[in-house]
DNA sequence: CTTATATGTGCATATGAGTGCATAAAAACA
DNA sequence: TGTTTTTATGCACTCATATGCACATATAAG
């Protein structure tokens, strides 16, 4: 068993556990999901009609998406009289990224005893 | 309706489904799949066993766990006669990640229309 | 050859999440 | 007010997957 772990190690993995237990990776994960993020990267903002009139999903299926994806950080949503329209979270969606890749980073070269040996 | 994507837009926007549709977010997506990777990386390489009893569940789940990870270029696994080892697959794993900023990064730029206006 | 240890696998079950329909709610318009 | 349009929500269904048990397989040891 290893007993050389620093405080330090510690709180780098526990900062790791953080940001990928988070709801940005599970809201990724799901292929309608990402059709929708492709959507939108490619036509820019949308109202869900819009959307929805592209997916074989039902409208209120892409509706609860959306949702999620706006809770996730990667969207952005505003309400315009009846119309809810949706775009790309730009730069605090790449931002998040960058920040877990690196904290995986750090975690690898800090903590980890021997996966950088190869 | 946009008519004026370019034929490298769409190139752009249909690698980044490619990354994002890959087993890699899945695989990540699960909190056991999550402490699993904690405890490598704090640990080091270690058999299916010694990491199984360091979780609540059973051993077969952990293993099949395992398997997964190491599908998704995560973890790499080596047999060592009746054992298997785990270790954390640094270098690729943090490569892949990335990789997966780089291309979000470059759909913001080149396809997002309106998504960096902000 | 028998036994013990470590891992893989088949199966049944439970839980979570995506899906679509029907309907409610909100807002613009006649 | 009544109607149309857009979005939200309650509900039931389906499907994927995580889980644990029992058992099979593989390898080492006696």
């Amino acid at each position: 068993m290893e007993t050389t772990l620093t405080h330090r190690q510690k709180k780098i993995a526990e900062e790791l556990v953080g940001v990928l237990d988070s709801k940005f990776f599970k809201t990724l994960s799901e292929p309608v999901r990402v059709q929708i993020l492709k959507f939108l990267m490619l036509n820019g903002r949308a109202d869900i009609g819009s959307i929805a009139e592209n997916m074989p999903q039902d409208r209120s299926v892409i509706s609860r998406h959306l949702n999620l994806m706006q809770e996730a950080g990667i969207l952005i949503s505003e309400k315009e009289s009846r119309h809810v329209f949706y775009s790309v979270n730009g730069q605090p969606f790449l931002e998040k990224l960058v920040d877990i890749t690196e904290k995986i980073n750090k975690c690898i070269k800090e903590c980890c005893p021997d996966c950088c040996k190869q």
